[in-house]
RNA sequence: GGGCCGUUAGCUCAGUCGGUAGAGCAGCUGGCUUUUAACCAGUUGGUCGGUGGUUCAAGUCCACCACGGCCCA
């Protein structure tokens, strides 16, 4: 505590000075001031009146929040203060004020304020409160950024998203962006009959999708438990239950490394319907996402990274065999299915193969390579191989294909849906291949769900589900190239002894 | 995991050929009653990310490490 003291900066212990003689006072964290209005609805309403009306007709106000600007000019001053909505300026004179005002020229940017006064319009026409009382309500003992590049710092923004917070207003509209993203698909949801539920994030056997799992520890119980991957199988002993539509928007965890598009921890909407197939989810999904950039965007076009995306138009569709044939002018249809051929054409584009590796893993790892980063317009690749599906039920013409689809926007996946595997017998033949994947060394591939069995036993109807991928979508919305920057909190390193 | 770039005052950044550290904002002192990147005058503040090495001398050159950014796998 004393180190720390002493090598703080001046600024800091200027401040905690002063914050000691606040508390000798007995005035330090007061907690009795009641505002009545915010900055944003004061401009809102009375943003466009002239200096004359506000004088007749004297409009009384009290605000509070965050000295952000601070303008002494001997007997009287100016600064802003900021809340939640935006910013107010305030206008205070010592022949006002009297010894307040010697109490102000103490204060610091970046402290807490009250203040309570009339509105009126400066010289340059900006709506002001002319204050007759001021009180400080927080004293800040760090300094802010400074105030005209603000925080830029990448890293600082990411480990103090509170200053981050504080210093830009780009930050502020991206996590307000991705509020309105949860709460209209929500609500698109909602109106559609689904039942909103919540389902383990800690479970015995990590399921529904094939990733890496993070592993914890259970006390009480003395045994190991996974975070969740995935809420599919959850989602789906739902649909049995006899909750025939049901979505969850809520954390996954994989244990896999960070990037740009890849974050620990990582928000999913899933969701499922009973007597609905995978086409119906494609125009479900279309229509969702139209009407979501509508809504929030108040356009269907999408710009993202110095692109555009129109999502106005129908969006594409190619099998995932089509696409790959139509990215690699190299591969021959005849060559497309053979396990021999593949891997010659894995070889040639310098991809690493495992032993275990069917066609199927093979072709999904020529996609990857050649396909995907140029499905640049919103598209769908459908019927993926048997093999990299194993939740998927087949397709009736050609068992290898199962009947799902991705959405790819942008070159990245934003949707994975499928018409659900409800033949129990198939799906347990299914799980003991992954189990044999996963005893030849593939960390990622599914265990074998017995209860899970047990319910699709018990009958599950014919089921469509998809899970897209809320993050990257935010991401398209507010135009953020990296995950991090749609986070709040994104995972980083510890900082280890350079606390600044 | 690999390559490239970055880390200097609270913040945003300079720093030449290796010669002992600079600016703006913020802070402090003084002036200023409609300013708004307020203005005018003066002024404080540094473990140059860390450790080691080369050198008479290292913010600067070398090695390793930490954290971050971008690209690739």
């Amino acid at each position: 505590m004393t180190d720390e003291i002493q090598n703080e900066n001046e600024q800091i212990a200027l401040r905690r000075a002063k914050l000691a003689e606040l508390r000798r006072q007995g005035i330090a964290f007061p907690s009795d001031f009641k505002r009545n209005v915010v900055a944003g609805e004061l401009h809102a309403e009375y943003g466009d009146k002239d200096h004359a009306t506000l004088d007749a007709n004297p409009v009384r106000v009290r605000a509070a929040g965050r000295m952000m600007t601070r303008r002494v000019m001997g007997k009287a001053s100016f600064c802003h203060l900021q809340d939640m909505s935006g910013q107010i300026q305030l206008y205070l004179q010592r022949d006002v004020l009297s010894s307040k005002y010697e109490e102000f020229k103490k204060w610091d940017i970046g402290d807490i304020l009250g203040a309570e006064g009339v509105l009126f319009k400066t010289k340059t026409g900006e709506l002001s409160v002319k204050v007759d009382d001021v009180r400080l309500l927080t004293k800040a003992l760090r300094p802010l950024p400074e105030k005209y590049h603000g925080l830029t710092d990448q890293e600082l923004k990411y480990r103090q998203r509170y200053l981050d917070l504080i210093m830009n207003e780009v930050t502020r509209k991206t996590f307000r962006v991705r509020n309105e993203v949860i709460r209209y698909l929500r609500a698109f949801l909602d109106a559609r009959g689904f039942l909103e539920v919540e389902t383990p994030m800690m479970q015995a056997i990590p399921g529904g999708a094939t990733a890496r799992p993070f592993v914890t520890y259970h006390q009480a119980l003395d045994m190991s438990l996974f975070l969740r991957i995935a809420p599919e199988l959850y989602l789906k002993r739902l649909i049995v239950g006899g909750f025939e539509k049901v979505y969850e928007i809520n954390r996954n965890f994989r244990n896999e490394g960070l990037s740009t598009r890849h974050n620990p921890e990582f928000t999913m909407l899933e969701f499922y319907e009973a007597y609905a197939d995978y086409h119906d989810l494609m125009s479900l999904t279309e229509e969702m996402l139209r009407s979501l950039a509508q809504q929030v965007m108040g356009t269907a076009t999408v710009h993202y990274l110095g692109a555009e995306y129109d999502f106005g138009k129908p969006f594409a569709r190619l099998t995932f065999r089509e696409a790959i044939l139509k990215y690699n002018s190299g591969i021959r249809p005849s060559e497309f299915d053979a396990l021999t051929s593949l891997r010659g054409i894995a070889e040639r584009l310098g991809i690493p193969l495992k032993d275990t590796y069917g066609p199927g893993k093979i072709q999904l790892e020529i996609f990857e390579k050649t396909v995907e980063d140029q499905l640049k317009d919103p598209t769908y690749i459908t019927e993926y191989p048997t093999e990299v599906s194993p939740l998927a039920r087949r397709n009736d013409r050609d068992p290898t294909v199962t009947d799902r689809f991705e959405l790819f926007i942008g070159g990245r996946e934003i949707a994975n849906g499928f018409t659900e595997l409800n033949d129990a017998e198939d799906q347990a033949e299914r799980f003991r291949k992954q189990v044999q994947e996963k005893e030849a060394g593939d960390e990622e591939a599914m265990h074998f769900d017995e209860d899970y069995i047990r319910a699709l036993e018990h009958g599950m109807p014919p089921t469509a589900g998809e899970g897209i991928g809320i993050d990257r979508l935010v991401m398209l919305f507010t135009d953020s190239p990296s995950i991090r920057d749609v986070l709040l909190f994104p995972h980083m390193r510890p900082e280890t002894g350079r606390e600044k």
